[in-house]
DNA sequence: GTGAAAGCGCTAACAA
DNA sequence: TTGTTAGCGCTTTCAC
């Protein structure tokens, strides 16, 4: 008990006591075990956060920041990959419960029945990522995605495009932004942009290059496009370059996410600005109110901005 | 007891009884307690790894696919960003161990006395990545960067370049590439190559559109430039572009990694391609092999392969 | 400032 | 096929 206490409140220990402790973990190469620890304390300094990917920039700055503040206070987080598929959430949850982690972090607002009874039943904090909604689990910290498709309708309307369409992988998110930029073309009175949808089956798939043959082989009058990621954006930049469509003037280009990447495209890419850093830091920052026994109901919206660059910057 | 193995082994329960086992369970939303577990059997199913940055599609591709394997064997794997700092690396290992996982993946063969104390005394597998050497700490699987660095050299020589230069973040093993091309110049009796580094203090900085100034006002004569990863490459391509330098004709580029994007760079970025996939698949087998005996001493040379496209590609 | 007792929830080992 | 016993390594609680 002694030892225990020397180790994590030295203050409530005599000097001489905590030294001898110390030179005894030094010589035998003791490793605390936070398993037995867990078990007795019922905490265990543990977050379990998922994404859909790690490789997508923006999960990526909104994880750096999560587990950066996270950290600042000692807690662990542990990391699962849903590749955009709720079962794999679900069985992640399954598994990930049983370590006791105080608290989970999910992206989006879409998960089973399962999970959810799940999560409800374990009673911890769980804070939901990327989408805004009024009925959170718990707490949620987002953005309307629907109203980020209807904002890139506006900027391609009003750089004086007349048929945008749509170029999106299969992912919820860039559904409900699809969504939103119909709606607002139906609130117009102009017809259903075309819309092309490919699966999220890996973060190299469904390149732009590809893609944009389909695009323009089913959409031949589509004269802009708002694209689900930057990086699709990208390759989208280069078909229209290798097949001689000059971007902006007979085509415009949108992205979703605004990469670093986005200013190094050739020209340079318009795109919807939404800050990952952020919401990892806010989400960091609600759950550790939650974890020290805050029951404030927190939602936070983190909105997004629409950047204008030249690849939309049509010459009338 | 009946009711933990109609959980972990229904074979050995009669069917009724795992029939009311599985009730049970149902009816109270019981969650099994793996710490608890743990403690008894002394093992997690628990695999820490680190890597040090989760935006760089490299690591992202490694993750994925380390993940995916040792799912398939029942091991979750928790991670931990060092943001290439061994001091990070270490703090993560020491509380990392304290939960007793079952393997540890770390990224590079550079570790603090600290963190190799921690290692060896823990006594579980333990793979290294992204480097080649023949004396690891148990298991490694990567190539040389020496060589990698080498072989950029010969290849921009090869394309008539006479001045290359070296444009690179502060990471090790960039600087072991770095190391290999500096020393290819010396065997080919040419100047050393001018080197820019800058600090890989977060993934967006030091772009390469920036970075591209310092190195014309410090090397103006160089007429080739060696990257150290392609997304810095694609930024010099831009900046390039921006101040009118041909590229191949005035400056040749190669980029590193081969990522997705380095085939849709205006013009298409030469690059040496390693595959990430490949090295997260091999290390998740060479782990799963060691947690289930095997004692044979394993290190992998996956090699890389030089990738020449228009970047580099100069009309002589 | 230190220590003794008890127990967290599970599984290894053995017994029936 | 099921059940009993013991103990994993800690921390909570309470006594000194």
């Amino acid at each position: 008990m002694t030892a225990s206490r020397a180790l994590h409140r030295p203050d409530l220990v005599a000097e001489a006591t905590r030294l001898r402790v110390e030179a005894a973990v030094e010589q035998t190469g003791y490793v605390s075990n936070s398993l037995a620890g867990g078990l007795t304390s019922r905490q265990t300094r543990l977050v379990a956060a998922i994404v859909p990917s790690v490789g997508h920039s923006l999960f990526s700055d909104m994880l750096d920041e999560l587990v950066g503040v996270l950290e600042t206070e000692r807690y662990e987080t542990t990391l699962g990959i849903s590749r955009y598929d709720p079962m794999r959430e679900e069985n992640w949850l399954a598994t990930m419960l049983s370590r006791r982690p105080d608290g989970v972090v999910l992206t989006g607002i879409e998960h089973t029945a399962r999970s959810r009874r799940l999560l409800l039943n374990a009673g911890i904090p769980i804070v939901e990522l990327w989408d805004y909604t009024p009925h959170p689990l718990d707490v949620v910290v987002g953005f309307s995605q629907e109203d980020a498709g209807r904002a890139a309708y506006r900027h391609l309307k009003a750089c004086g495009y007349r048929r945008p369409a749509l170029l999106r992988s299969d992912d919820s998110r860039a559904g409900r932004r699809a969504l939103g930029f119909k709606r607002a073309a139906q609130e117009d009175g102009e017809p259903e942009p075309v819309e092309i949808v490919f699966p999220e089956t890996n973060p190299q798939a469904g390149r732009g290059r590809e893609v944009m043959t389909v695009l323009l082989q089913r959409a031949p009058e589509a004269d802009a496009i708002f694209c689900s990621s930057d990086s699709l954006a990208l390759g989208a930049l280069a078909h229209a370059h290798a097949v001689g469509l000059k971007v902006p003037e007979q085509l415009g280009v949108m992205g979703f996410g605004n990469q670093s990447l986005a200013e190094d495209g050739v020209p340079a890419l318009s795109t919807l600005a939404v800050d990952g850093a952020k919401i990892g830091n806010q989400a960091a920052r609600a759950l550790l109110a939650r974890m020290r026994g805050d029951t404030a109901s927190i939602a936070i919206d983190v909105g997004f901005e629409t950047i204008p660059r030249a690849s939309t910057h049509k010459k009338r």
